[in-house]
DNA sequence: AAATATATTTAGACTTATCTAAAAGTTAAT
DNA sequence: ATTAACTTTTAGATAAGTCTAAATATATTT
């Protein structure tokens, strides 16, 4: 059995391996976990010991094969319990996060598979992101940054990169929600700010907005 | 917010201020909990600080109203999460406790009610303890120890007084189940052991399973 | 190749919750 | 009133996880 913490630490670095393809060092863990590089320092050894991961100095971490499978294990809790969370006792999409950060830590065998099963094994999460399965296997969408699409291309909201709550209660103040259709209509050199429009309305979004919602191509 | 370690010892504190009507002292508390005595001392004095509960060397623990408007509230989540994990996640009651000695300590200022309202408000948990509402209210039945049923009586049985998995799966195996009806046939005079009768079947229990089980009486 | 900027580790402290072993206090028994 | 039994507290350690401040190592720039 694993700590919290040390659940939290191999999450934290499966997610940062998985999102940005850079390096993950000793500041850039300290960083998300909001923590200090000395803590991290210690938590490195710790699990390195235990052969989750493996690290060179100003050469980052990498999770081992056991390191990802624990992690995907408490992804798998988190995102589970936002499901539910959602569907169940009807929390909308920004609410459900600092609950699921608690009850992704709960131990016991079967929980999370019962769960899974009362929930009619849903493959995604309230914010688009895969549910990976038992056996960690996770499904991985073809997805472009809105960044990234031309004018008169359209596509379907499927997830996001930032799902902090005051990015998703920017999403709902817009009317903006997954698998929305969205279609380029302009691009603004000056600003890079994007004009789209949904199936219902338009909208102006910023680079940094853009820059956080990851687009299925429809073609 | 309190610890988990705070909040079991104020639950424990207040269940045993409520089974046993004798003096909570400083080894009892250790044993419920499976601590030492010394540790016990140093989380009584926190505890006290705190004005949650009041101390009076070798006459034990008393739990100030705030004190016990905790223990109420983690019993509450405690008893909801029971009732969830055998009503929808299909778990049977000997197997739920320690999931729910996990998920008690869920912290949100709106789970618990949401849950509560999703189960559609039961008032009992699994094992017919009554599940505190959200102002710490909590049904009291009018029950008797089944070792003080005289034979010929009959009643109904309607919680335990040992909620441990081996008791539980001992009613398992003698198909003895909640709100069961129950008629004393005989009492043996050597041995105190009891011969039930069920609306199904007859069996004789020892005195020790007798002290027990709460009954309802009929009449 | 130095100098400077970053990244990382160490040393030492702190908090919470626990433990063992010993000391001290209270109650009960003779 | 002593003694014996039990209860409680103290003293000192330990473990996990965190912190600050200082020291050290590496990378980048000049
Ligand atoms: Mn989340
Ligand atoms: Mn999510
Ligand atoms: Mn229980
Ligand atoms: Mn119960």
């Amino acid at each position: 059995m694993f700590s919290q913490a040390e659940e939290n630490y191999l999450k934290t670095i499966y997610t940062l391996q998985n999102r940005r393809k850079t390096v993950i060092n000793t500041n850039l863990i300290a960083d998300k976990i909001n923590t200090k590089a000395s803590s991290v320092t210690d938590m490195i050894k710790k699990l390195s010991a235990k052969e989750l991961l493996t690290y060179k100095k100003y050469k980052g971490v990498q999770l081992t094969e056991m390191g990802e499978k624990i992690a995907l294990k408490v992804i798998r809790k988190h995102r589970l319990w936002e499901h539910f969370l959602v569907k169940k006792l009807n929390y909308s999409w920004d609410e459900v996060h600092d609950i699921a950060e608690q009850l992704e830590h709960i131990k016991s065998d079967t929980l999370i598979d019962n769960l899974e099963s009362y929930l009619q094994f849903p493959k995604f999460d309230p914010h688009g992101d895969p549910i990976p399965d038992k056996d960690g296997k996770i499904i991985l969408t073809k997805t472009v940054n809105l960044l990234n699409i031309k004018v008169g291309q359209k596509g379907t909201l499927d997830s996001l990169k930032d799902s902090s709550d005051v990015f998703l209660k920017y999403l709902n103040k817009k009317r903006l929600a997954l698998r929305d259709q969205i279609k380029v209509i302009d691009i603004e050199p000056f600003d890079n700010s994007i004009h789209i429009e949904t199936k219902t309305h338009q909208l102006v979004i910023s680079k940094k907005v853009a820059d956080n919602l990851n687009i299925k191509i429809l073609r």
